[in-house]
DNA sequence: GCTTGACTTGGAGTCTACTCCAAGTCGGAA
DNA sequence: TTCCGACTTGGAGTAGACTCCAAGTCAAGC
């Protein structure tokens, strides 16, 4: 049971210091232990916690997912089958942001291709179809961050 | 020439009013004309130019990056060249974001089905290969907006 | 004339995930 | 002992894209 401080302990997870602080205040992670002078003595399970987070940040969870798979991990009994939900929903996420940016690089490299040979360059119209003035059917764009999440 | 009052013009384009008033706040529309009341009176073309910030929001760009485009159709002469590099740019971007999503959809399958058999949850652990405490070696994650940039 | 919905302005607030600041402590090295 | 890098805390700031607030005006309809 080693135990290093938080500079080390960022060090090791790639994570900055500043951002283990935040995550202890916003709950992420325990208030860590502290040494006689007062600094926090992280343990290896809290590393291990700390990568868990970075892996699930990885693989596009929110803080708050994040904290959700943290709870069922901390109450194994019926941790499985809301894991599997969750890992569920992000799946379909995935997929259909898939669908979303494949429509998307298909409706720019048409826009390339037409600047090309066009008098009028479609780009600067973002409309293929220079003489049908209808916007392309594009897929609501992906909700971003609910801040500018103008749901759209 | 006819011209609408804020509200009717967010209704024609989609968007809200306030939007439309944060818009020209931070100059991505020029000052309305206002009208007896001091209304703001936006005109065909203006609601024209909110329509092609839609589309392009629709593309995934970003205002910072919308505004760039905006100002290449005011100044149509190099217009052209710039446009491409946008929107080649943001192609490139597109499809890097593909590969990422591709290769995290194959993780996420990939850990649903070992969910069903492994006595260890591998989604408890975001590992497939439990026996090898190694981190999947997902893409970082995609830069999200800045904020929370935290490029990801 | 009165009511009321639409609108004005400047500025603050929201969301998410950090990052920086300021003032002070700790402790290893010189 | 002194120096200085690492660390503490509470809180404010950042980024980007909105959205809400407060106090007041406008003008159509009754």
């Amino acid at each position: 049971m080693s135990s290093c401080r938080i500079g080390e302990a960022a060090q090791h997870v790639g994570m900055s210091a500043d951002t283990l602080r935040y995550y202890e205040r916003i709950g992420l992670m325990r208030r860590a232990l502290r040494d006689g002078g007062g600094r926090r003595a992280y343990t290896d399970a809290e590393l291990e916690r700390l990568r868990f987070i970075k892996r699930a940040q990885a693989m596009d969870f929110k803080l708050a997912e994040i904290r959700q798979l943290l709870e069922l991990r901390d109450h194994p009994p019926s941790a499985r089958v809301e894991a599997r939900r969750l890992a569920h929903d992000k799946l379909a996420e995935v997929i259909e942001r898939l669908r979303t940016l494949r429509h998307l690089r298909d409706e720019l490299r048409l826009l390339l291709n037409l600047c090309l040979g066009a008098e009028q360059c479609p780009i600067l119209e973002l409309n293929p179809h220079p003489l049908k003035r209808v916007a392309p059917a594009i897929r609501k764009r992906q909700p971003a961050a609910r801040h500018r999440h103008a749901a759209r």
